[in-house]
RNA sequence: GGUCGCGUGGCCGAGUGGCUAGGCAGAGGUCUGCAAAACCUCGUACAGCGGUUCGAAUCCGCUCGCGACCUCCA
């Protein structure tokens, strides 16, 4: 029935069967934010992406260390400003005022879509040692060399010696060798071109600054995930993630990094996640072309025509593979908010539900339990959430017309429907990590509301077997606008809200 | 300019050689006091052109269109 879980490694280009160093145990690593403004609506889809892939590993009863970084120093601009620094030029704050402001913010909306806290969250800044520690291991190799204080990467001996560099973004060496574009601001101090820092020697107005062997400076950018990453999960460990934006340079210099200072690879397995698109176009900080997760959630953009929750973004995550692009718009979110009520529902009317007295499998049975097995299917073949929904609206509809009394309760044991109980339950929740939000809002006050609604809906039904259609009317349109919506069915009238 | 990827029905989005993806919207029907919800049925989609094949959305080639990376980005 099961599959082994495959994962798509973008080392090799190819699903791969997936195997721990150690079994039952998982060293994974996700690229997290450079927390210098608010973090925007494409970090998101990655770390919800990230977040599914470590609640189905944990789910497949694998222990996880789960290690996601927030850099805070080492990430120039263009222009060559400190990311940081800039950013607190512009608030007028301490730089470390910048990061705990922005960390904060991430914090607050990565709970909010209901994300899984990682196991660590390293700090760069508070890794220098480790990273002064790396850069030196790296001189020791004869990979570096130092101009002025600075410490640089030679990329270019590094690219003819070992047959490493490019493999993982698919460069052609020669082509990054060549280098013909004109972008060498700042760059003198470099051999090559292609070489990048490990450590840089700070200008005086560079308040950010440690002291290290060659000079009071502060790390490269691509160095605190190679240092964190070792550091917390060895040398080697099994998965490594990011966005796709990563692979080139971050990810590609952190592999020679690793290389050059341990001698080995550091991920066994490398996910990359597709971009978030909006408008057909990449969701960028830098262009413009992005909404932030509160204006989505409050609907104050141009880009939608209302607000969306939470939920119903995670939703619209989960209906698009990782690694494929996803195209934001107003039309689809609201598609997904159809869908997302539609799931809940579907599991709410089966938690209800119980076994029909003397029930038998039947071919409706074996057609769950296919169901249920063919999900977890999908999720084994590179977390195909996409698919596993499909599977999951599939057993939805069966569920409805259980309900209902168009498909024959008899049919489905009650081993099954245990089953289908738990295993919707896990998939909804656990798996994919959403949360109804219906109840979970109201949670103390569900109770109190439960108890005014059934009375409520007692009073209607009154009316109604009194045909009085007047009254029965009046109070489903007062609820409607108070968005709770009604729902006659055969065995008397539920409500959802919202 | 170089590298890689994509182009699926009204919208979103799976799918890699023959078998129903799924969600939303739309049409018809069942149910209902009416409606909503739910359920059933339906649309014969795969950018274009050519090739390989008994058979292609799926493989190959070309054309067109779009995007990403190559420079900071999840």
């Amino acid at each position: 029935m099961k599959t082994p879980l495959q994962v798509y490694n973008s080392l090799t280009r190819e699903k791969e069967t997936f195997t721990p160093l150690v079994e039952g145990r998982i060293g994974m690593y996700v690229c997290g934010p450079t927390v210098y403004n608010d973090v925007h609506l494409g970090n998101c889809r990655t770390f919800m992406s990230f977040d599914i892939i470590y609640r189905y590993l944990l789910y497949l009863g694998y222990k996880v260390r789960y290690v996601r970084n927030i850099t805070d120093v080492g990430h120039l601009l263009d222009d060559g400003e400190d990311r940081i620094l800039k950013g607190a030029r512009l608030d007028q704050l301490e730089p470390m005022e910048v990061v705990q402001k922005y960390t904060n913010g991430f914090h607050d909306i990565m709970r909010v879509f209901n994300a899984l806290p990682p196991s660590i969250e390293p700090r760069a800044t508070g890794h220098i040692i480790d990273q002064i520690e790396m850069v030196q291991a790296i001189l020791d190799s004869g990979y570096a060399y130092l101009a002025n204080g600075s410490v640089y990467f030679d990329t270019l001996k590094f690219a003819k010696e070992k047959d490493v560099y490019g493999k993982l973004s698919g460069r052609v060496v020669e082509d990054l060798l060549a280098e013909s574009r004109e972008n060498l601001k700042n760059q003198d101090e470099k051999r090559h071109p292609a070489d990048f820092a490990l450590w840089m020697k700070a200008s005086p107005e560079h308040i950010m600054r440690w002291n290290s062997p060659w000079s009071v400076g502060f790390p490269g950018w691509h160095l605190e995930c190679s240092a964190m990453s070792t550091k917390y999960l060895g040398k080697t460990f099994d998965i490594h993630g990011g966005g796709n934006d990563l692979k080139f340079p971050h990810h590609e210099n952190e592999v020679a990094q690793n290389f050059t200072a341990c001698g080995c690879a550091p991920a066994n397995y490398w996910l990359h996640t597709n971009m978030l698109l909006m408008n057909g176009r990449k969701m960028s900080k830098s262009d413009g072309n992005t909404i932030s997760p509160e204006e989505l959630f409050t609907g104050n953009s141009p880009h939608v025509s209302k607000g969306y929750s939470p939920m119903v973004i995670r939703f619209f995550v989960l209906q698009s593979h990782y690694r494929s692009t996803l195209d934001l718009s107003d039309e689809a979110m609201q598609a997904a908010e159809k869908g997302y009520r539609r799931l809940m529902e579907a599991n709410k009317n089966l938690q209800k539900m119980t076994p029909a007295a003397g029930a038998k499998a039947g071919e409706l049975d074996q057609e769950i339990v296919d169901l249920m097995d063919q999900a977890f299917d999908e999720m084994n073949d590179d977390f195909n959430t996409p698919r596993a929904l499909a599977r999951l609206f599939e057993l939805a509809s069966r569920i409805n017309s259980l309900k209902d009394g168009h498909l024959p309760m008899q049919e489905v044991s009650a081993e099954t429907l245990e089953r289908l109980q738990k295993v919707f339950h896990n998939f909804i929740f656990d798996i994919f990590g959403l949360l109804d939000e219906n109840t979970a809002e109201s949670n103390g006050e569900a109770s109190s509301l439960d108890t005014v609604m059934q009375l409520v809906i007692d009073i209607r039904q009154q009316a109604r077997a009194n045909k009085d259609w007047a009254t029965s009317d009046m109070i489903r349109d007062a609820l409607a606008a108070a968005k709770i919506q009604l729902k006659d069915g055969k065995d008397g009238t539920d409500w959802t809200k919202g």
